[in-house]
RNA sequence: GGCCCGUUUGACAAGCGGUUAAGUCACCGCCCUUUCACGGCGGCUUCGGGGGUUCGAAUCCCCCACGGGUCACCA
């Protein structure tokens, strides 16, 4: 027995940033894609055409290349079931629209909205289903006459039988069983000739051979007339497989007061694409083993359906930061140096190219800074006492540690030994703070922390041994007379 | 409101009728240490409630509660 090709797609409408979920369900077809061999299509949806921007589209084609999901069928790449943009598949619709016409599957509807909102609003009223009545079912010649002449531009609705149990299997979430009775007869085809999703994405899923619909599960309740379309039109129905929503903290579906929810915002901040993708796949979808990270190729090699969970998952920043921590640690210092400029430029630091100097420092400032950075952006929070001579207190604690009495000991030797240093670098400053300890017999606590607090005065902060060679010998000395100045 | 989906510790979750109910993040403690961070070690009262079925239920069935989704000429 031969397995059929997967081919699975993902099919964003551009009315807007891209989401993370949005992203995750672009990953998860992705990997069951690479996983088996099968294909990956990216289709466009953007028949509402109030929303839909060229301009969203070109952020998610950018947003999946930054993520490393790669599509071998739709827009810009083409392929043999094309075209990929639905609003250039119009004639395809239309043809169809024409047989479920003609065999009596679907009628025109020339109600208004207004008409159409008083009947939802009076059928709620009674606590009914706000479902279509399907009086423009059976219209006389009379009334469509009139219709017409009054200028009114029908829709297309599928006819929605009667008692009928629309069932389907779904990969996620087992046998699902709806009851048709619940179900109106939809629009398929708006005034304007433009198809809805319900029905666009029946045609061209079925025409692009899918074989898995792997979609978010807001999209459950609109399956079972997608189920009556695949039948109506003599299409084979595809597998489906719903995955959880994404939640926000309060576990309502996660939205901008979550904080960020598109992936542009992400990386925007300095977050690293393995890390969103790792974290992403972690997010209904859990290993094997013990082990959290996983890159890519080790994705794919381990993803399968089967371990996708049904329930919704909260979106856990801490998470990410981990897993963004754990991917920045194995950057080289250039790259480390290349994500954490444009933070330093937006924030005023530095500006225009750098010499090959400037670069340099920056890049060991951004290697002393690394271990207490989640993502890039948080550079910002830390970077202070590099560029800014001159500072206040942090706190009283700071104050308090120029009050020892041991202090005019431990700068009288820090400044002699450093006074004599030709060269200031990491095991220099390492040991000639070793020395100090060793000469006045202080503890490392005595003899690091007011140095600490004269050199950026804050008690925390980089290696003393990683900060002294950045600052240099004047800007050193300086700081501390500075200080001096200040008690 | 109808329909559909879900409910294991603060979060992600494993678990598929018999387990001391994994692991990861967060949190707490200890260790390392010049601080913070990193790292190491340890801790962290979990199966929403109620009925069944069964020798035995987190696991199967029913009811309830709660959360979510959906009922558009949006996708």
């Amino acid at each position: 027995m031969s397995m059929q090709e997967i081919r699975v797609r993902f099919a964003p409408s551009p009315t807007g940033p891209f989401h993370i979920g949005g992203a995750r369900s672009a990953l998860f077809n992705w990997l069951l894609a690479r996983k088996t061999g099968g294909k990956l299509i990216l289709r466009v949806e953007d028949t509402d055409l109030e929303r839909s921007t060229k301009e969203s589209e070109e952020n998610i084609k950018d947003a999946l290349h930054w993520l490393g999901i790669t599509w071998d069928e739709g827009v810009d790449i083409g392929g043999p079931y094309g075209p990929y943009r639905q609003t250039e598949r119009l004639a395809i619709y239309r043809q169809y629209t024409d047989q479920l016409l003609a065999t009596g599957q679907a009628y025109l509807c020339y109600c208004t909205d207004e008409e159409l909102e008083a009947e939802r609003q009076a059928l709620m009223a009674k606590n009914e289903m706000p479902c279509y009545s399907g009086r423009c079912k059976n219209l006389s010649p009379d009334d469509e006459a009139r219709f017409i002449a009054e200028g009114r531009k029908p829709t297309v609705r599928f006819k929605v039988p009667a008692n009928v149990e629309i069932g389907f299997k779904d990969l996620v979430r087992g046998a699902v069983v709806f009851d048709s009775n619940g179900i109106g007869d939809f629009v398929i085809v708006k005034s304007d000739g433009i198809p809805v999703y319900n029905y666009a994405v029946v045609i061209d899923d079925a025409l692009m051979n899918i074989t898995h619909v792997i979609r978010a599960e807001e999209h459950l309740s609109n399956t079972p007339r997608q189920v009556l379309l695949y039948q109506a039109l003599g299409f084979p129905v595809p597998q489906f497989a719903h995955i959880s929503l994404i939640l926000g903290k309060d576990r309502s579906k996660m939205s901008k007061r979550h904080g960020a929810t598109s992936v542009e915002q992400y990386r925007a901040l300095g977050y690293l694409p393995e890390a969103i993708v790792n974290f992403l796949a972690l997010l209904g979808w859990s290993p094997v083993g013990e082990e959290e990270i996983f890159s890519r190729q080790e994705l794919i090699e381990q993803f399968s359906m089967e371990r996708v969970a049904k329930n919704p998952a909260v979106f856990d920043v801490d998470k990410l930061n981990w897993i963004n921590a754990n991917y920045m640690k194995k950057l080289s210092p250039e790259e480390l140096a290349e994500m954490v400029i444009p933070h330093l430029e937006a924030a005023g630091y530095i500006s225009g190219t750098l010499s090959p100097e400037k670069r340099a420092w920056v890049t060991e400032v951004a290697v002393a800074l690394r271990e207490h950075i989640s993502y890039a952006a948080q550079i910002v929070d830390h970077v202070d006492i590099f560029f800014n001579d001159s500072y206040d207190f942090e706190n009283d604690e700071a104050r308090m540690l120029l009050q020892d009495v041991d202090l005019p000991r431990v700068i009288t030797s820090f400044r002699e030994k450093f006074h004599a240093m030709e060269v200031i670098d990491v095991p220099g400053v390492k040991a000639l703070l070793k020395a100090v300890t060793k000469e006045l017999k202080l503890g490392g606590k005595k003899v690091y922390m007011p140095i600490r607090v004269l050199l950026t005065g804050k008690t925390h902060g980089p290696e003393l041994f990683h900060l002294i060679p950045l600052l240099g010998k004047e800007r050193t000395l300086a700081r501390i007379e500075n200080t001096l100045k200040k008690i």
